[in-house]
DNA sequence: TGTACATCAGTGAACGCGCGTTCACTGATGTAC
DNA sequence: TGTACATCAGTGAACGCGCGTTCACTGATGTAC
């Protein structure tokens, strides 16, 4: 193994075990020593790869950002009749927050708390998801797309918080429910735009 | 002013002082050394009011809870008709936080971020303003109520926590929207019921 | 009303700890000849 | 291929700092007689 290559490597590995501590005590209460020792190098190499704890926080930020809008474009071709269309998005979600616990506890943990520069980063990729899910209704012949893009996304994000805190089998219902919400919501979108 | 009264000011003072702090710079944040320095008193001092900080941010979080079904109770005397509905309470709303958003960045703030049992309190919160909200909507015949509540209240979570990183003449805009976004949700929730 | 004692909110010094960041360094990998 | 030098990811010691928490204390307020 090159230099390069075990450079990218221990990169990796600080951008994993960040993932894994936050998860269960949220990002902003880590320390740089604290990820450097979970990951077996001196605090001191940490620099050798991040300027602060700020800077990997973008990184995990778009990381969850790419894997969410490439997920949407994955549920997109599944999209048929309305209620198809919620199910399978709703699953599709379910299953990538199921998988991607912790990038999940990073993108709704730290909405407030951290830095002006961090929070703004997840507000860009919040506000694209409502970007790409309002083109798609648009497509669908929904009125009030941009609105009803943003009720959907406050609803996803609000509930699939609530998924992170509970045990897998209980998560089938809270999709249930999700896909209920979703439903009210396309609902009072379409007959707007029947009109 | 005797001893009682004297005790009761610096608890308040306390308590002032850490909603002006964690406006700034989140909850999670602070320390009782910083807070105590703000009330000007010595940090030992902390422990005569509070066992530790997450006995404060439980206070904390009460405030915000009372003073949210305070204000449903009062809103609800203004409902009428549908569309009246949304605008009036979106702007009970929208008035409360802005008069309140030192309160609310801690209620959004820290949804994830702090200890297990601030989050189940704040959850709490969260679940009884969905149930008021419920049994509106339940008494105006709205159908599937408990979950047209729970997308009204993610979506005035979700928005509202916009607003707080907003200068004051920009909020009207997002009233207009979240407005707009409760009315979709409403008239998707009425429909079902008109079955 | 005056005195003697009890209470207790707030003080001030001290502790050990983990933090971010610095410095000079090491030694394996990479490169030029 | 072999040698001499450059690069640079990671080391280890050290710094000053703010933290939570402890301790013995002070002195104004409150109470009993």
């Amino acid at each position: 193994m090159n230099r390069q290559e075990q450079k990218a490597r221990t990169r990796r590995t600080l951008i994993d075990v960040t993932l894994q501590l936050s998860a269960a005590r949220g990002f902003s209460s880590l320390s740089i020593r604290e990820i450097a020792k979970e990951a077996k190098i001196t605090p001191n190499a940490f620099y050798r790869h991040f300027r602060d704890l700020d800077e990997l926080a973008l990184v995990l930020v778009d990381e969850v950002g790419v894997g969410l809008r490439q997920l949407m474009r994955e549920t997109r071709r599944r999209y048929e009749m309305q209620k198809e269309a919620a199910r399978a998005s709703v699953e599709a979600f379910m299953s990538y927050v199921t998988e991607n616990v912790n990038l999940f506890r990073l993108l709704l943990g730290e909405r407030q708390g951290s830095s002006t520069e961090f929070r703004r980063a997840l507000h860009n990729e919040i506000d694209r998801f409502v970007g790409e899910l309002t083109e798609d209704l648009e497509r669908q012949g929904f009125g009030e797309a941009a609105l009803a893009a943003e009720a959907m996304v406050a609803a996803v994000f609000t509930i699939g918080a609530e998924a992170l805190d509970l045990p897998k089998h209980r998560r089938q219902e809270l999709t249930d429910r999700l896909t209920k919400v979703l439903q009210i919501i396309l609902r009072g979108a379409k007959k707007s735009s029947s009109h």
